[in-house]
DNA sequence: TCGATAATTAGAATAGTTCTTGATATTGGT
DNA sequence: ACCAATATCAAGAACTATTCTAATTATCGA
C-alpha cells in the first residue's frame, strides 16, 4: 500500500522511487499533477494544484521537485519562447504544437519510421542527444 | 554614400528603410553587428560591440531596435532552453544546433523538397505560421 | 536509536528583460 | 522653413521566473 489516505481512492498510484529517485511526498504528488493536468502546466500552475493536499509546500520545493523529474528523466521541462517553463510527463519523442488563439499546447508525434536525420542536413559529426521541436499556429475547421 | 566615417570603407550598406521599419542609426547599427557576427550574439552580446560606433547606446535602446527587427521580419530571435535570446539574420526556415561541448550554435537546414507536415502528425486544421528546430548534442571527429 | 545524508522551507538574490519617464529626433502639414 | 504630432532614445527602476542560502526537518543505514 503506497498511502494511507482516503481520499486516494481514484487515484494514480506512485511508486516509492522512480529510475533511481526517491519519490519523497512531495515530488509524488508535484508528479501526480502532471499525470492529471495534461495540459503542460508551469512550475506555478503545479504549486497551485499541490498545495490543495500539501498546504505547506513552497515553490522552491515544486522547482526542485520538477528538476529532480526531469533530471532522472521521469518528466520533460518544455519552452516556448522565453515564457515559463512548462513540465510534461510525456516520454515518447515528440513536438508541440502552440495555437495562438486558445494558448493550448498539443503534443505533436512524428510519423512513423522518420529519422530526423533524414530531413535535416546536420553538420558531419553531429550526434544528437535532444530534439526540441516547436510549431505555432492557428487550429482551423477543417 | 550612407556615411562619411573612413572607417567604413569595406562595410556593410545599410537602406534607410527595411520594410517599413525606419532604419536609424541605432538599428542600422544593431543590424550590421548580426550581419557581421554570425554566431547568434545576445542582446548584451550586440550591446557590447555596439558601443565601439556608439558609445552612448544604452541595453534598452538595443533590445528596442532587436524587437523592432524581429517585428518586422528582418532578424530572427532565437532560443534555447531559458538561455538568454539570440539574435540571427538568417531568415531562410532553418534550426538549430547546440554543440555542448564548445557552446557554438550552427544553422542546420532541412533537405530539399522536405515538409514538415510530412514527417509529423499535426493536429487536424493546424496551420502553422511558425517552426523552431533545436538540436542539442556534440560533434565528434568523423 | 543515532548520526549522516538528503529534502524541504522561506525568503533573499540573481539575471534577463520590460517598463517608465523625460529628453531628443524625425516627419508631415502649412 | 516652422510647428505640431509622432517616433525614438537613454537611464534607471521595476518585474518575473528561477536559483541560491541558511536553517529546519525527514529519511536511511548501521
Amino acid at each position: 500500500m503506497v498511502s494511507h489516505n482516503p481520499e486516494n481512492s481514484t487515484e494514480i498510484e506512485i511508486p516509492d522511487e522512480i529510475s533511481g529517485l526517491r519519490m519523497t511526498r512531495q515530488r509524488q504528488e508535484v508528479y501526480r499533477i502532471l499525470q492529471l493536468e495534461r495540459n503542460h502546466p508551469t512550475a506555478n500552475d503545479v504549486f497551485m494544484r499541490v498545495k490543495d493536499r500539501l498546504p505547506n509546500i513552497s515553490l522552491a520545493t515544486v522547482y526542485n521537485c520538477l528538476e529532480a523529474l526531469v533530471q532522472h528523466g521521469i518528466i520533460r521541462q518544455v519552452n516556448f519562447e522565453r515564457e515559463s517553463s512548462r513540465y510534461c510527463p510525456n516520454l515518447s519523442e515528440h513536438g508541440h504544437f502552440h495555437d495562438a488563439a486558445t494558448g493550448v499546447i498539443h503534443d505533436v508525434d512524428f510519423k512513423p519510421g522518420i529519422n530526423l536525420a533524414d530531413v535535416l542536413n546536420l553538420p558531419p559529426g553531429a550526434v544528437i542527444d535532444d530534439i526540441e521541436i516547436t510549431l505555432r499556429g492557428k487550429l482551423v475547421a477543417p
